[in-house]
This record gives C-alpha cells, sequence and structure tokens, in this order.
DNA sequence: AAAGCATGTGACAGCGATTGCACCATGGAT
DNA sequence: ATCCATGGTGCAATCGCTGTCACATGCTTT
C-alpha cells in the first residue's frame, strides 16, 4: 500500500491541490459541494498527509514536548498517556525528555531540543514548571507553553493546578477530627514547590482548629523513601510522639510505616500514617495508606487542550482550570491513642 | 537565534551544498581538507539540518517508535529513557505508544501510526513482543523491528533478553537451600509470556531437587496485586500451606505480604515470600522483599543498538544478547520453619 | 447597467534537505 | 602521448505540502 499524495487526490477529486489543503485543513471559503468531492477522494485513497512536507511548508512541526521532572514513574506515564490521548487526535505528536531540575545543562538542552526539532509547543511537570531558565527560554523563543502545577509566576504561561493545598488541609482537618492534636508533618523536597503548598495546608489547618504549630513535630525530606524512613526515625524517637504522621507524598509515607512497623508500632493504633499521591504503592502497603489522589491524566488532557488553543492562536485565558483531589481512606489511619 | 540553513554553510565554505551534505553525512570522497572546511563553518553556524527538510527529501523520519504493553510504570519509563539515552545523540527521536495486547485494534493502530508518521524503526515490549499480529503487519511493511524479551519465533527479528529462566531457577534453589520443601508458585499473566518462562525456571529447579511439583501449590495470576492477594489466600489456607511463596513479579508478591500480614504470619519467620522484577515496591515494603533484578536500561539501550543498525542497513546476526538478572536479597526470605 | 465586494479556486513559488548525473582533475596503465 | 578508472565536486530536479496572489464568479449596491 503506497501512500497517496496530495495531487492523486487533487486529481481523483477534479480540484486543484490548494483546495484540497484547504478542506483538510479545515479553512474556509470552500464551497460544500467541493469539500464533499474532496473528502470522498481522501476517504477513497485513505490519504494521510505526509508530515515532513506539511511542516517543512509550513514551518510547524506538529510535534509537541513533554519536559519531565520525576516526581514518579506514575506520575509521569499517566501524563505522558493523558497527552496523548488528547493530542493524538487532533494530529499532534509527542516527544519526551527527561530533564533533571538540578542539571545546569537543562535549559540548553531544551532549547536545543525546541530549535533542532522545531518544535511547536512544550509542556512542564513539577518540578520543572517552577524552572525560571527554562520558561524565560521558551519564552523568549516565543514558544507555545504550558504548565502543570506551577507555583510560582503563574501569570507566565497558561497552567493546571490541583487544590493540593485545600486537600492537604483537609487531610490535616480529618487527623484532627480523630482526636489527633500532635501531627507530625514530613515536607517534600524544597525543588518541588507544588509539594511545598501541601505543608502550607497542614499549618492552616493547624491554625484552625487552634493547635500550636510545632517545629520538632516538622520534618524535611525529599520526596524519597528513605527521607521517610529518616524523618520517621526522628520524629518517633521523641519524648512527646506524635500520634500521626502526615507525610507529604506516599513514598515518605511508605518509610514512615516501614520504621513504625521495625519499631513495633501498630498502625493505626499506635500510630496514624498518611500520604499524598495514591500511587500504587498506597493500597500495597499494610496496612493500606490513607492518602489523596490528583487527577493526574485529567490534568494532562486539560494542559494538553491549553497549549493546542495556544498553538492554533487562539487566546488562552489565565487562571487555568482547577481540577478537585480526593482524599482516599484507607487502614493507616484512625482514632487517636492519647494517653489519659 | 535563526537557524543556519546548508545554504548558508556551503556559502560559507565556499562549497556546494551537495558537498555540505556529504560531510554532514559522513559519506565518503570528500577530500580531507574539504571536509575540515566544511565541518568549520557547521560549527561557527551552529548548523542543525531541518529534520522536516531531510525527511521529505530522504524519504526517512529519522524516528523511532517504542509500542508498550504496560508491565509497569518503572519498566516502561525505564525502557523510554533507554532508548532515549541512545536514539537520541545519533539524531533519532522517539515517539511513544502505549498498546493494549488484547485490543483488537492494536495492530491497526501502529500500522497506521508507522505509516502516516513515516516511523523508521519499531521496538516492541512484552507482552506486545509476542504479538503476532503487530509482528506481521511491520515486518509486511518492510519496517525495522527490534523487540524486548520475547519468547516466541525469535528469528523473526533480533532481540534482547534476559535470562529469566534461569534467575528463577536460582531464585527458587536458594529457597530450596534455606530448607524450603513446599514452595508455592504464582504465576504471571498467561499474555505476558516472558513471565511465563519465570514458571519454567521454578519447576526445573524442584524437578533438579527432586522435589515433587506439587500442583496444589500453583496458582495464576495476573501480575496485579489482587491477583497475588487471591493466591495468596487459597496457597495459605491450604492444609499443608507453603513455608515459602514465589510470585513471578512483585506487585502479586506484595499481594502475598499483605495477606500473610493480614493473617499474622510472621515474614520470613512463619513463610519466607519473594518476587520478582526489584521494582521501588520492593524496598518499601516491610520486610523488604527478595527479588530479581532485570538490567532494564541496559536491554532498551542494546535493543536501540540493534533497531538503529539495522535502520543503517547493516546486519544484524540472531540470536541478540543476552543480559543477566540479578538476585537481590532483602529480608522477606528466610530459613523454612518446618514443623518436626 | 456599472461598480464594488465577498467568495471560491488555481498557478506557482518556495520550504531545506537529498540524490542522480554530469563534469573535471589526477595519475597509473597502455 | 593517449586512455581510462577513480576520486572529488557541483547543478538541478525532486520530495509533498503551504502561502501568496491573481483571477473567476455571482450578488449586492448605487
Amino acid at each position: 500500500m503506497i501512500k497517496a499524495t496530495i495531487d492523486d487526490v487533487a486529481e481523483l477529486a477534479g480540484v486543484s491541490i490548494k483546495t484540497v489543503s484547504r478542506v483538510f485543513n479545515k479553512e474556509s471559503n470552500v464551497r460544500a459541494s467541493t469539500r464533499e468531492k474532496v473528502e470522498a477522494a481522501i476517504a477513497e485513497l485513505n490519504y494521510r498527509p505526509n508530515l515532513s512536507a506539511r511542516s517543512l511548508a509550513g514551518n510547524k512541526s506538529f510535534v509537541l514536548a513533554l519536559i519531565y521532572g520525576h516526581p514518579g514513574a506514575h506520575y509521569v506515564l499517566d501524563i505522558q498517556e493523558g497527552v496523548l490521548e488528547v493530542c493524538r487526535p487532533q494530529g499532534y505528536e509527542l516527544v519526551v525528555h527527561p530533564g533533571v531540575y538540578q542539571d545546569k545543562e537543562l535549559t540548553k538542552e531544551v532549547t536545543e531540543l525546541i530549535l533542532e526539532k522545531r518544535i511547536d509547543g512544550v509542556m512542564l511537570t513539577p518540578p520543572i514548571s517552577d524552572h525560571a531558565a527554562v520558561i524565560n527560554s521558551l519564552k523568549k523563543h516565543n514558544i507555545p507553553l504550558v504548565r502543570v502545577a506551577p507555583t510560582e509566576n503563574k501569570s507566565l504561561s497558561p497552567y493546571v493546578e490541583t487544590n493540593d493545598q485545600e486537600s492537604s488541609y483537609d487531610m490535616t482537618c480529618q487527623l484532627i477530627a480523630l482526636g489527633h492534636q500532635r501531627i507530625g508533618f514530613i515536607a517534600g523536597h524544597p525543588d518541588h514547590r507544588a509539594i511545598g503548598l501541601r505543608f502550607e495546608g497542614y499549618k492552616a489547618a493547624l491554625i484552625e482548629n487552634q493547635i500550636p504549630i510545632d517545629k520538632t513535630l516538622i520534618e524535611q525530606g525529599d520526596n524519597s523513601f528513605e527521607s521517610g524512613e529518616k524523618a520517621a526515625r526522628v520524629l518517633l524517637a521523641l519524648e512527646q510522639k506524635p500520634t500521626a504522621i502526615f507525610a507529604a507524598n506516599d513514598d515518605m509515607a511508605a518509610g514512615v510505616m516501614m520504621v513504625a512497623h521495625q519499631m513495633g508500632l501498630k498502625i493505626p493504633q499506635q500510630i496514624s500514617v498518611s500520604g499524598f499521591d495514591d500511587t500504587p504503592v498506597a493500597h500495597q502497603l499494610w496496612p493500606g495508606l490513607t492518602t489523596i489522589r490528583q487527577p493526574i491524566r485529567q490534568m494532562a488532557k486539560k494542559a494538553t487542550e491549553l497549549l493546542l488553543k495556544q498553538i492554533k492562536g487562539k487566546d488562552v485565558q489565565l487562571p487555568a482550570s482547577i481540577l478537585s483531589s480526593t482524599i482516599i481512606v484507607r487502614e493507616s489511619t484512625g482514632k487517636a491513642n492519647v494517653k489519659k
């Protein structure tokens, strides 16, 4: 099956190639009857335009780039598949690029990629969605940009986000409602600003409930399992142990559970644990981890729509949509075990 | 920074564009002095050929496709990044396509993708590496193909694989050495043939050690955590319980551990558990899961090299390289607790 | 009835590379 | 001295599409 070209279609339909082009690109000023003729010819020949020719002539590539940091394989893959789901049907292809936030070369890497591949639009995921140098370079080259969950300079580009802060506020309130007063918090990696908001939610809930914020209950993690373990060892060695620990992501929460198990603490009877992200590990742990699920795929889909709109020259309004996360209650949280 | 074209380079170097093209494509019959002049001009202008133009004229796309099934996010992402690491420096881009093995449309989907995007080469990962219809279609269209861990029709294309069977043989032997005689096995999803080999390794080890194969100790799973749970409930309810359970992947092993915990069985004192894959969950479980680590990224890199060789018209010899997996011993396995 | 204006369509020139072929040196074989 | 491979180089066509612009056509408007 050799591919038909625009000339074949034009000949079959008895029009010029320009008209075929117009029909294919849904331009206006084509008579309905002509359009139908052309469409029939397209269908009959199973015509697909040659992408390279299109790009070359039109100076577009029909390729989007997804620059991702590494907040976890499921997150990345979910985003990736969400993007594909939206962009493929619209004739756009996706190129992925794993980037390291701390890498000095990142900006150069991304810029080269964009220039060489003539990328039409770029999506940035956390933590790179807050990478100022990358964003600036993209803006300078005038590349349409959309960001997932940025926390800074939100006016620089359209974006999508979730109500992380609110969710962690809710989660904290829920723990308080279970009778917990000493709630430990393990913060995420400082580079990853979106995760930082989770800490704000925690604080807000304590304040709202007039529980003093005790700095000894707050540990800095870096999103890794190991950092969760380390923080848990500190928190659970306190004279006045917390009765609950809220980790800013599931991996760190898993670390907490590991330490609790090793110390022979019963979850949730002696210590409640909750996480954030609802990664698969959350329900594979024992007991199941109470956590917060983000609508990752939806965010990606929404973001892709915003990006394509920009590319097509439509105005995109800020601020972009906020999608809601959900608390998933499992067995790792329970009533506080307060000594009388 | 506006991109230089081949004409700019030719002018600066004082040669024709044809010669620039020859230099860039490392063709022969260029005088060394000319080559140097051109290379200097390329460097000075920071010239990068326009991909679209190259594709159009040369009828190549410089794009590879990775068609992946879903054996787990880490596996997929590892493969993906391994491929990128090799193909990018050689000027090839990657397009990813999540495919569902059971999807009737998969072959059509892949074929369309290949035809529309003029993909230069395709990589298939398990379980799609054994999808006969997809492979046939690719062969029919004469697209260079490489497969990761195929189990059937290995002569159809170059491939890479690991010694899954041998590793699970080793793992089983190790359990036997710890005194286990009743070793349960939870098999993987039947579509995923590579995982099937793991069962063969288990059987071989038993036979070698003259332990009768007891069908009641063998359960069918489907790679999911839940199927591991279900299988474990059956195995651990047996009158003659196994003293160890070997699951064909980590997720199922995690399910086993969950059930064991729920039943109050101590791991590994009362029941040893081992998995396969060394996914992150393996060391986040408590106790840490003894498992087998595959060199996923290396496989991807090797496979990409094989693919690019084919594309460039070099002969690739079968069979392809076998990379070794490693047993990772953690705390979930221990001496058998045999009743006297 | 003439002018003006949208609407519909096609001819043709690129886009920036590759590729086939012609051409010119050069040096060894005859 | 002549011829012929052979290495080295350039001209011009080509890939399949889009964008510009000119040109028809049919309808209002005066």
